[in-house]
RNA sequence: GGGCGGUUAGCUCAGUGGUAGAGCACCGGCUUUACACGCCGGCUGUCGCAGGUUCGAGUCCUGCACCGCCCA
C-alpha cells in the first residue's frame, strides 16, 4: 500500500461540503504556516525562480490580471510540488507617467526638479482646489493653481498614493490564491529598484555603452519628453498632400508633395532616387525654398520613392524618421524650427544658418508662423503659399499612418535635444542569438522578438523629461562662465546609491555650489520606466547587495508575461542582462494571451470593456475562476463574456465534484451508516488491490500522471488540466459507480479492500494533479485525511501509483476500458427503452466485443442491476427488464 | 506591404497521418443512500476554399479568402 494514500489522522468529513469560505480559511493558514516561504538555503539547482511581472499599480484591476497571473501561479505550484524551492516575489509597478499624472491631479501639485526637498511639506487637501474631480479629468497639463514641489517631495506623494493600490492588489492576489512569498515584495520606484537601476546605468556609462548625445529624438509635445521607439504606435490620421513649387535658377521650377508644408522653413535639401531620370541632372545643383528663399541642395538617395508624389521630396529637420536618416547619411545641417512645446520658435532670418536670398521677405512670412502650433502654422503657411503662387492646385486630403507616443494625443515630433542612450544597434546579432537561446512557450512567440530586434532603427533613448521615476545619478560641472560641461559627468560611488542629484551633492562639493559658477548641477532627467523594469531580475535577485541570494536564483528560470510587451519588457530585460551579465536573464519565457471582449477586442480601460474581478471571484470561487484561466494554454487569447456566466461555472462544478467524490472515497465502507454523535471515524479498512477493474483504473491513472508531468515540464499546463479533468470525471461517473456496491461490502471483503485502497491511491494522486489549478478545494480535501499542506506534498509519480499493483497491468486496462464501454452501452439502451436507472435487468446480452470485461462482470452487474449476463454476436446490447420496477 | 497566429457542432475550444471529440447551450428521462451546484441519454459537422503528397489528410505541402495580433 502506498504511504501517500494512507490517512494520517482520523478522517473528519463535513456533512455537506462547500466551497464558500475556503479562500479566507486557507489563505490565512498558508500565511501563518509560511507555506510559500522561499527556502534560501537551497543551491541553484534546487531553486525555481520566477521574474514576476509587477502589475501597473495605478491602472485598474481587471479580469486580465487574474487570467495571466493564474498561469504563473499554476507553474509555480507544480515546481514547488516537484521539490524545488520556489522563488516567487511580487512587485508593484508604480514607476512612470500613469502614477505621475494621478498625483498631479489628485493633490494639485507639479514637480519642479530645481526646488530643494522640504521635509515638512504637507500636501494640499485633495478634496479642495485643483485636486477636485473636475481637475482630475483635465489631464496632464499642470493647472495654474498647482503647487510646485521638489522631486523628492513629489516622489513621496507618489508612494503615498500607490500604497492603497498595492493593498488592493495584494488582497486580490491572496484571494485568488497566488503562492507568492509575500515577505518579498518590491516597487519599481522603491529604494532597492532605484539603487539597482542607477548602478546598472553607471556601469554601462563606465563601459561606454550608455552615452549621451545631442541628437534628433522622438518627442511628445504635450508631455514634453523624449520617447523611445518601443513606445510608438502608428495611428491612421487625416492629412493632405500639398504640391509646393521650389525655384531653380536656370531650369523650370520643381514641384514636391508634402504633408507638412509648415516645415518648409526647416527644409535643408531635396531628395530623389539616384536612378530617377527626371531629376538626375538636378543632383548637385541648388534650388530655393518658396517664401523663405533658402538655397538647398538636391541630393540622390535610394530611400526616395520615385512612385510617391512627384518622386522628389523635401528633407526637413525634422518631419519624420526618414528625414533623420537622410540628414545623417547625407551630412546635412540642422535648421530646427519646432520647440519642445510643439510651437514654431522665433527665428532671425539672415543670421548664420538662416541665410536667405531675401531675408526681409522670409522674416515677414515667418513672423506669421512663429509661436503657432504645428496645426495652425500649417493652415497659415498654406495661405501664404497660395498668395505667393507657390501652391500648385489645392491640398489633396489623404489618410496616412502617423507616429504617436502610445499614451499621447498629438503626433510625435522630432526635436534635437540632449538625451541618454543605451547602445543596442551594435548588439543586434547577439540579441538575436539570445532570442534563440531562450525557450519560448509557445515557441512561435520568438518571432515577435526577432521582428522587433530586426526592426530596430536606433539606440535606446532612456532619458525622460519627467519627474516620477529613477533619476540619473549624475551631476555636471559648471564652469566659471556659467556654462555646463555635459561631456564630463560627475558620478557617485556605487555604495552611495541611490542618489537624487536634485538634492544630493556630489563628493567634493557643497550644497551652496549647486548651480553656481565653479560648482555643479544635477541631471534633471529621469529614466524611462523600462530602464528600471528591464532590471527586475537584478532587483529581486539581490544583485550587488546579496550575492549569496543572487547565486541561488540568477539567471532565473522563467519570465511570465503577455505577448503585448515582448518588444518592451522582454526585449529590454534580455538586453540589460546580456550587457551586464553576458547571459540570458531567464531560461524560459512563458507568454500568456490576453483577455478579449466577445467581439475579440482586447480588454482595456480606454475601451471601457474592463471587468473587475473581485465580484466574479466571490461569485464563482477562486478555484472556479482559476480553472477558467488555466484552461487557456500559453499564448492563447481568451474571450471573456459576462453574458455567458455558464462558461465560468465549469471550474466551480469541478471543484464541487472534487469535494463530493473525495467525501465518498473517504466514507467508511463498513458499516454503512454511522450513529449521530459517535466518535470520529477511524480509517477505512484497506486491502490488497487485486480486482482487475481497480488495477486497470490505477494503470490508466499512472499513464495520466506520467503525461501530466511531461506536459507540465513543457509549460503545457492547460493540457494537464484538460486531461486530468477528463479522467476524473470518468473516474466519478464510471469507476465509482462500478465499485460502489463492492466498496460498501456488498460483494466480498477482499473486493471491498481492493476498491478502498485503489480509491484512496487515486484520490491522493488526483488531488495533487489538481492542486496547482484548484489550490483551495484540494487543500480542503487533503486536510480531511492528511497532515501538512498539499502544496508542499510531492508531485505524484507513475511508480507511486503503480506500486500498490506491483507495476503496470495492461490486461487490466483492457478490462477497465471494456467495462466502461459496456456500462455506457447498457445505459444507452436502457435510456432508449425509457427505463429508470433503478430498473432491474433480468438478462443482458452484450456484443462479444465487450467480452474482456468478464473479469469485472460482478461490478458491472451490480452497477446496473443485471441478474444474468452473457455475450453473443450482436451489434448492440439486448436487455430484458424484470417485472419488478426497481432494484 | 512584411511577419505570426487562427478558421472544427448554435457558443467556447481539444484533436499527436488511421472510423470527427469535450464542455456549454438545447431536447428527453431520473429524488440515485458522495454530489439536483447532481446523474443517464439524445440532437448537432461540406473540419474556411481550391489544389497536391499519401493506400489513407481535420492533421503534411502549395495557393487563396476571412478574422486577430505585431511590425512597417
Amino acid at each position: 500500500m502506498s504511504d501517500v494514500a494512507t490517512p494520517e489522522h482520523p478522517i473528519v468529513l463535513p456533512e455537506k461540503p462547500a466551497l464558500e469560505g475556503l479562500e479566507a480559511k486557507w489563505s490565512a493558514r498558508w500565511e501563518r504556516d509560511g507555506t510559500y516561504r522561499f527556502d534560501r538555503s537551497r543551491p541553484r539547482a534546487g531553486v525555481y525562480s520566477i521574474d514576476t511581472p509587477p502589475p501597473t499599480i495605478s491602472g485598474s484591476l481587471h479580469i486580465g490580471h487574474v487570467f495571466s497571473y493564474t498561469h504563473t501561479d499554476v507553474i509555480a505550484r507544480f515546481h514547488r510540488m516537484c521539490g524545488q524551492a520556489v522563488f516567487y516575489p511580487m512587485g508593484w509597478d508604480d514607476n512612470g507617467l500613469p502614477t505621475e499624472r494621478r498625483v498631479q491631479n489628485y493633490y494639485g501639485v507639479r514637480c519642479d526638479p530645481s526646488l530643494p526637498y522640504d521635509p515638512n511639506f504637507q500636501p494640499p487637501d485633495p478634496s479642495t482646489g485643483s485636486g477636485s474631480p473636475r481637475a482630475q479629468s483635465r489631464g496632464d497639463k499642470p493647472g495654474k493653481h498647482t503647487i510646485a514641489i521638489s522631486r523628492p517631495n513629489f516622489v513621496e506623494l507618489c508612494l503615498r498614493l500607490t500604497r492603497e493600490d498595492e493593498e488592493a492588489f495584494e488582497r486580490l492576489w491572496r484571494h485568488l490564491g497566488l503562492s507568492v512569498d509575500w515577505s518579498m515584495t518590491y516597487a519599481t520606484i522603491g529604494r532597492r529598484a532605484e539603487r539597482v537601476s542607477q548602478a546598472a546605468f553607471l556601469r554601462l556609462l563606465a563601459r561606454g555603452i550608455a552615452y549621451q548625445v545631442e541628437a534628433p529624438t522622438l518627442w511628445d509635445v504635450d508631455f514634453r519628453t523624449a520617447v523611445a521607439q518601443a513606445e510608438l504606435e502608428d495611428r491612421e490620421q487625416p492629412g493632405a498632400f500639398h504640391r509646393v513649387r521650389f525655384h531653380s535658377p536656370g531650369a523650370a521650377s520643381i514641384e514636391i508633395d508634402t504633408t507638412r508644408p509648415e516645415l518648409i522653413p526647416a527644409c535643408v535639401a531635396l531628395v530623389a532616387h539616384p536612378d530617377d531620370e527626371r531629376y538626375r541632372l538636378l543632383f548637385g545643383t541648388e534650388v530655393a525654398t518658396p517664401l523663405f528663399g533658402v538655397r538647398v541642395p538636391v541630393k540622390p538617395h535610394p530611400l526616395a520613392d520615385p512612385a510617391k508624389g512627384t518622386g522628389i521630396a523635401m528633407i526637413c529637420t525634422f518631419g519624420d524618421i526618414t528625414d533623420v536618416t537622410w540628414w545623417r547619411e547625407l551630412g546635412l545641417p540642422v535648421r530646427g524650427v519646432l520647440q519642445p512645446n510643439g510651437t514654431l520658435r522665433p527665428v532671425t532670418w539672415g543670421a548664420p544658418g538662416w541665410e536667405s536670398q531675401d531675408a526681409g521677405r522670409a522674416q515677414q512670412a515667418y513672423d506669421q508662423l512663429a509661436g503657432l502650433s504645428v496645426t495652425r502654422a500649417r493652415a497659415r503657411i498654406v495661405e501664404l503659399l497660395r498668395e505667393s503662387g507657390d501652391l500648385v492646385g489645392e491640398p489633396r486630403p489623404i489618410t496616412h499612418p502617423v507616429k504617436f507616443y502610445e499614451k499621447g494625443e498629438r503626433p510625435l515630433e522630432i526635436i534635437t535635444s540632449r538625451q541618454w542612450f543605451i547602445k543596442t544597434m551594435e548588439y543586434r546579432e547577439e540579441l538575436l542569438a539570445r532570442g534563440r537561446e531562450l525557450q519560448w512557450h509557445p515557441e512561435y512567440m520568438r518571432h515577435r522578438f526577432e521582428n522587433w530586434v530586426n526592426g530596430l532603427t536606433g539606440d535606446w533613448c532612456i532619458s525622460r523629461q519627467r519627474f516620477f521615476g529613477v533619476p540619473f545619478p549624475v551631476w555636471y560641472p559648471v564652469h566659471a562662465d556659467g556654462t555646463v560641461e555635459y561631456a564630463r559627468p560627475i558620478v557617485p560611488e556605487e555604495g552611495r546609491l541611490p542618489v537624487d542629484p536634485s538634492t544630493d551633492v556630489p563628493s567634493g562639493y557643497l550644497e551652496d555650489q549647486r548651480g553656481a559658477p565653479g560648482g555643479f548641477i544635477g541631471d534633471p532627467d529621469i529614466m524611462d520606466t523600462w530602464a528600471t523594469s528591464s532590471v527586475t531580475p537584478q532587483i529581486i535577485s539581490g544583485w550587488l547587495d546579496d550575492e549569496d541570494l543572487f547565486r541561488r536564483v540568477f539567471p532565473m528560470d522563467v519570465r511570465p508575461q503577455g505577448h503585448d510587451i515582448i518588444r518592451t519588457w522582454l526585449f529590454s530585460t534580455v538586453l540589460r542582462s546580456h550587457l551586464e551579465h553576458g547571459s540570458l536573464p531567464w531560461a524560459h519565457a512563458a507568454i500568456s494571451g490576453f483577455i478579449t471582449d466577445p467581439d475579440r477586442k482586447k480588454m482595456s480601460k480606454s475601451r471601457g470593456n474592463v471587468v473587475t474581478p473581485m465580484g466574479l471571484l466571490e461569485e464563482q470561487g477562486s478555484d472556479g475562476v482559476r480553472y477558467w484561466a488555466a484552461s487557456a494554454g500559453p499564448g492563447a487569447d481568451t474571450i471573456f463574456d459576462p453574458a455567458q456566466p455558464a462558461q465560468m461555472r465549469v471550474g466551480r462544478r469541478l471543484a464541487i465534484k472534487i469535494l463530493n467524490a473525495a467525501r465518498f472515497a473517504l466514507l467508511p465502507f463498513e458499516p454503512r451508516g454511522q450513529e449521530p454523535g459517535s466518535p470520529p471515524r477511524t480509517p477505512a479498512r484497506r486491502g490488497e488491490v487485486v480486482e482487475p477493474l481497480d488495477r486497470g483504473m490505477l494503470t490508466r491513472l499512472s499513464q495520466l500522471v506520467q503525461e501530466s508531468t511531461e506536459q507540465f515540464e513543457a509549460y503545457d499546463y492547460a493540457r494537464v488540466l484538460e486531461r486530468s479533468e477528463r479522467f476524473f470525471w470518468a473516474f466519478c461517473d464510471d469507476y465509482l459507480e462500478l465499485v460502489k456496491a463492492r466498496r460498501y461490502g456488498d460483494l466480498t471483503p477482499q473486493g471491498a479492500g481492493s476498491a478502498n485502497t485503489a480509491m484512496l491511491v487515486a484520490l491522493s494522486a488526483m488531488l495533487r494533479l489538481f492542486a496547482p489549478f484548484l489550490p483551495f478545494v484540494t487543500e480542503e480535501v487533503w486536510s480531511w485525511w492528511r497532515t501538512g499542506s498539499i502544496h508542499r506534498a510531492t508531485w505524484p509519480t507513475r511508480d507511486e501509483v503503480l506500486r500498490p499493483i506491483g507495476g503496470a497491468d495492461r490486461a487490466a486496462v483492457e478490462v477497465f476500458t471494456q467495462t466502461q464501454a459496456a456500462l455506457a452501452e447498457v445505459r444507452r439502451v436502457r435510456a432508449l427503452a425509457k427505463k429508470p436507472v433503478k430498473a432491474v435487468i433480468a438478462r443482458a446480452v452484450l456484443p462479444r466485443a465487450f467480452e474482456a470485461l468478464t473479469a469485472a462482470a460482478d461490478d458491472l452487474k451490480s452497477a446496473v442491476h443485471i441478474r444474468e449476463l452473457s455475450f453473443a454476436d450482436l451489434t448492440e446490447a439486448e436487455l430484458t427488464f424484470a417485472e419488478e420496477p426497481t432494484a
